[in-house]
RNA sequence: GGGCGGGUAGCUCAGCGGUAGAGCUCCGGCCUUACAAGCCGGCUGUCGCAGGUUCGAACCCUGUCCCGCCCA
């Protein structure tokens, strides 16, 4: 084995060897006896490439997937991409624009075949991306969004709920992305805040002479009022009800109506302009006074013929022009500073204009009632559990959702208008007549829908919805659904309404919302800032001038390129994807956030060698000794072999813990622990002094122990670091009929592959801390390795003096020191009278003494040292002991601990202090 | 305006009622035949602020100040 571990060499020929092998495959058999763990994928876009927040989900879900297949589940993970509609449509339309063409130059057709080519050539990217990060998926049913028999699941979807009422069509005021021209539904608009705007006054003159003045932040709507609004109560207004304005531009006259919920009196002069076609408040408003709905916008965001003189103008021009004019007219009253908030499309990011359309809706109240009961009864649980309060706020208040968008790149709407009656007919398939008079000139809707009206129906359409499947009755409903808390509305919520309607049973039992992933600032990666980390170049490594390069074509600006210069001075080592893995596990699923961190990354690489050197240093050693492979623990004697053995007990508890209850920062720590701390740290230290014994039954008990622990410890980390671990696992002989990967392992149990000991645990304790006490006693004095040092020890506690004695080659193998045995107590009570610049320390019931090696100052800083740390832990005991009620109140056994500690310290107190004084 | 989350060691974060933790950084010493991507030892905290509950609070409650996100 080489010295040192290279993931980039070993992780792609063991991905490709389980693919080779089809161990990712679920089962197709409907007898498989095995339960099912289902876990459907949340596909990423076509447009994609593999980003950090997509290699933190894959390793959530494949660390659950892997889990499960080796607990004996036959456990099925899909894959798939979504179409991404807008995204897609977006990202086409640039390319076609570097050609000097727009999508209409190309027609329809064309152009959605030239979507198709371009989904077909990078579509496959991001899944090849997932197989370099690890994932398990059963690739043979990868889906994408627009599949054939996805877009029939679709239909039949829409056309059942428009049968059952739940989906219809309807002319509202919807929002308007003027740049990707097209409808948004509400969650698709972000409303930017604190944005500094001006609030521009102007007065509307009134028949019959006199003015009003009404603010607005949007001049140009001006050109839409059907109304002024005054409260019915303003005595300053009563007068005016029911008169009229005129309109400056247009030939119109403007009614001034009383309406106690639109107007705020105290806010500007108490008259407001009412634009019912272009703001939700107003439209509301024209709803209750029947007013006139005056659309002046044209669809591309300039003003349509009801801007009279300012048609055809661009929106903003509109605004200026406006102004303009209305100061022209002696009409403006003055502008001020006002702080606003903007309604901005979450995909172009131009400010969405609000119009009236006809448009298709999904009717939400009864569709959200059973996704909200679902999650109160527990049917569904939501991690962390903070966001139940979220999902429930939105589901008791929900819109209808608006689902048609005026693009080309999607799912059609299966709905046809007769040119003869104007009915509709909404059909699975093309339908020959119209429904309602059998004309047969029918026109299908030329609209598609919302990308996410098919991503609501991925856990069962993937698996063959409509269709009766054997998949769909095996793996529906799924077990766990993690992703990004972002998507919560998007996608979860819906996913479980249309899960709940369509298959009578929430399509998972488990919803795993995780952070954000960010950069180590904690601000979000975004091309501009050049603070995004591409999951690949962590893993094979990156120059600077790669990272630069990189940063630079996606649009950085300096201070971001400035930033990369100033924390990547050296780029990215190629650090492995199971480092990766194990570092986006460490951030603990609570947080909103997680700020990776190269450091931390680097430091998992490092894990990874670590381990990759305990398997070096026990394969040499283990003499053709074989792993059982989890079938039994070996029969131990020996205290180091049956402390590991216990420690790993605890390991394993603890990783099967985290992992069951979503807390994969716990089990992956107590994994890293483990390995780190207590098997490389001590155990394989104490395993040289056993391996190089006489005794042939103690050498072959711990080379067996060696084996077993190592081997159970791969097949813990296994879901985490997939690939180390196989690498390393293939090389530990094992015992016939073992399996073929460590994927398809078992994975360890705390009863069958550890032993609890806690009398081991104990004695190790004060091995160690034996060891540790004299390895200070060196350190502080500088003692330099070479040196040969005693240490002189006493104790009246019968079991320590057997422990230290029988185990004296170790800690003298440890602790890099000659031990001697004192009886006489008074020999360590008077150690000057005994040796020669004695360094002293004191265990629970045991003192010892090093000889020969003190400087007194360091040794009195030293002892000063531990004393001050005693004293203040002292007391604070002393203190609690003393108080009556906490005796009375606090539960028995932190009472009696406490007076034990109480006791422990006092006594150490007297031995520190004894040394000190004798210095 | 409403909701949610956060403020703990120099940095990034865990802990969420019983003596303050991890990783990185920092200091000192080691090329000890598994590993210098390492080993050994060490330093570091009025747990945002102010009250309260409790025998006991980083943890529970109230108020308050910052920071972030979501909804209207």
């Amino acid at each position: 084995m080489p010295k040192a571990y290279t993931p980039t060499e070993v992780e792609p020929r063991w991905y490709a060897f389980w693919e080779r092998e089809g161990l990712f495959r679920a089962s197709d058999d409907p007898a498989d006896p095995r339960p099912t763990y289902t876990l459907a994928i949340p596909p990423p876009n076509v447009t994609g490439s593999l980003h950090m927040g997509h290699a933190c989900r894959t390793t959530f879900e494949d660390v659950l997937t892997r889990y499960k297949r080796m607990r004996g589940y036959d456990a099925l993970w899909i894959p798939g991409t979504d179409h991404a509609g807008i995204a897609t449509q977006v990202v086409v339309e640039r390319q076609l624009k570097k050609e000097g063409l727009t999508r209409h130059d190309l027609g329809r057709e064309a152009f959605v075949e030239r979507v198709w080519q371009w989904k077909e050539r990078s579509g496959g990217t991001i899944l090849e991306q997932l197989r370099k990060m690890g994932a398990s998926c059963d690739w043979s049913r990868t889906k994408f969004t627009m599949d054939d028999d996805l877009a029939r699941a679709v239909r039949e979807a829409f056309v059942r709920l428009y049968e059952e009422g739940l989906i219809y069509r309807d002319t509202r005021l919807v929002n308007w992305d003027v740049e990707s021209q097209t409808v948004l539904s509400d969650l698709e608009v972000e409303t930017e805040e604190n944005v500094t705007g001006e609030l521009f006054d102007f007065a509307y003159p009134l028949e019959g002479g006199g003015e009003v003045v009404v603010s607005t932040t949007r001049p140009e709507t001006m050109l839409g009022d059907t109304a002024l609004a005054v409260h019915p109560d303003d005595p300053r207004y009563a007068h005016l009800h029911g008169k009229h304005a005129r309109h400056p531009f247009v030939e119109r006259r403007v009614p001034i109506i009383a309406d106690a919920e639109l107007v705020d009196p105290k806010f500007g002069t108490g008259v407001v302009k009412v634009t019912p076609a272009h703001d939700p408040n107003d439209f509301a408003t024209g709803k209750r006074h029947g007013l006139e709905e005056i659309n002046i916008l044209a669809l591309d965001g300039t003003l349509n013929d009801n801007g009279g003189p300012f048609a055809g103008l661009d929106r903003f021009k509109a605004r200026a022009a406006v102004k303009e004019a209305l100061e022209g007219l002696g009409l403006a009253r003055g502008s001020r500073k006002h702080t606003m908030t903007l309604p901005r499309s979450q995909r172009s990011g131009t400010i969405v204009e609000p119009i009236i359309s006809t448009q298709w809706f999904v009717k939400m109240a009864p569709l959200a009632a059973p996704a909200i009961e679902a999650v109160e009864s527990g049917a569904v649980q939501i991690l962390p559990e903070e966001w139940t309060k979220t999902y429930f706020h939105w589901l008791r208040n929900i819109e209808d959702w608006c689902i048609s968008r005026q693009l080309w790149w999607g799912h059609p709407i299966p709905a046809w208008y007769c040119d003869a009656c104007e009915g509709v007919t909404v059909a699975r398939e093309t339908p020959p007549a119209c429904g309602s008079c059998g004309g047969t000139a029918l026109r299908q809707d030329p609209d598609v829908l919302d990308t996410w009206f098919s991503s609501a129906l991925w856990p069962f359409s993937t698996l063959g919805w409509p269709d009766r499947t054997a998949s769909l009755a095996r793996y529906y409903p799924t077990q766990d659904l993690e992703t990004g808390y972002d998507i919560l509305f998007f996608w979860v919520a819906r996913m479980i309404m249309m899960g709940l309607h369509f298959m009578g049973e929430p399509p998972f039992s488990r919803v795993l919302l995780a952070g954000l992933v960010t950069d180590e600032r904690g601000e979000k990666m975004s091309k501009v800032k050049g603070n995004v980390i591409d999951p690949l170049d962590v893993i094979y490594g990156a120059s600077l001038a790669q990272l630069l390069d990189k940063a630079t074509q996606a649009g950085a600006k300096k201070s971001g390129l400035r930033y990369l210069e100033q924390t990547y001075p050296d780029g990215f080592a190629p650090y492995g994807a199971d480092a990766l893995r194990m570092t986006l596990l460490s951030y603990s699923p609570q947080s909103r956030r997680i700020a990776l961190s190269i450091k931390r990354i680097e430091g998992y690489r490092n894990f990874a060698n670590k381990l990759w050197n305990a398997a070096r240093y026990a394969l040499m050693n283990l003499d053709g000794t074989d792993a059982r492979g989890g079938e039994a623990r070996p029969k131990v004697t020996a205290l180091a072999n049956r402390w590991i053995l216990s420690r790993l007990h605890a390991a394993i508890e603890a990783a099967t813990t985290g992992v069951e209850s979503y807390r994969l920062d716990d089990a992956s720590g107590a994994l890293y622990h483990f390995v780190w701390d207590e098997l490389c740290d001590w155990y394989l230290e104490l395993s040289k002094p056993l391996l190089a014994s006489t005794d042939a039954a103690l050498v072959a008990e711990t080379r067996a122990t060696l084996a077993h622990v190592l081997e159970a410890v791969l097949r813990a980390l296994h879901p985490m670091m997939p690939h180390i671990t196989e690498e390393i696992w293939q090389r530990v002989p094992k015992a016939p009929g073992a399996a073929k990967s460590v994927m398809v392992a078992p994975y360890p149990d705390a009863t069958r592959d550890a032993l609890r000991d806690p009398v081991a645990e104990d004695e190790m304790g004060l091995v160690q801390r034996f060891v540790v006490s004299t390895r200070t006693i060196r350190a502080e004095h500088d003692l330099p390795r070479r040196r040969e040092i005693e240490v002189h020890w006493h104790s009246d506690v019968a079991e320590t003096r057997e422990t230290l004695e029988r185990e004296q080659e170790l800690v003298e193998a440890l602790a890099g020191a000659r031990l001697r045995r004192v009886d006489d107590h008074g020999v360590l009570d008077d150690p000057g009278a005994h040796f020669e610049a004695a360094a002293f320390f004191a265990l629970p019931g045991l003192r010892a003494v090093v000889p020969n090696v003190i400087d007194v100052d360091k040794e009195r800083d030293r002892l000063g040292r531990e004393l001050k740390k005693l004293e203040k832990e002292l007391g604070a005991l002393d203190k609690k002991l003393a108080n009556p009620s906490f005796l009375e109140r606090a539960p028995g056994e932190v009472v009696e601990a406490s007076r034990q500690s109480q006791a422990a310290l006092r006594d150490k107190r007297e031995q520190l202090e004894a040394a000190l004084a004798r210095l």
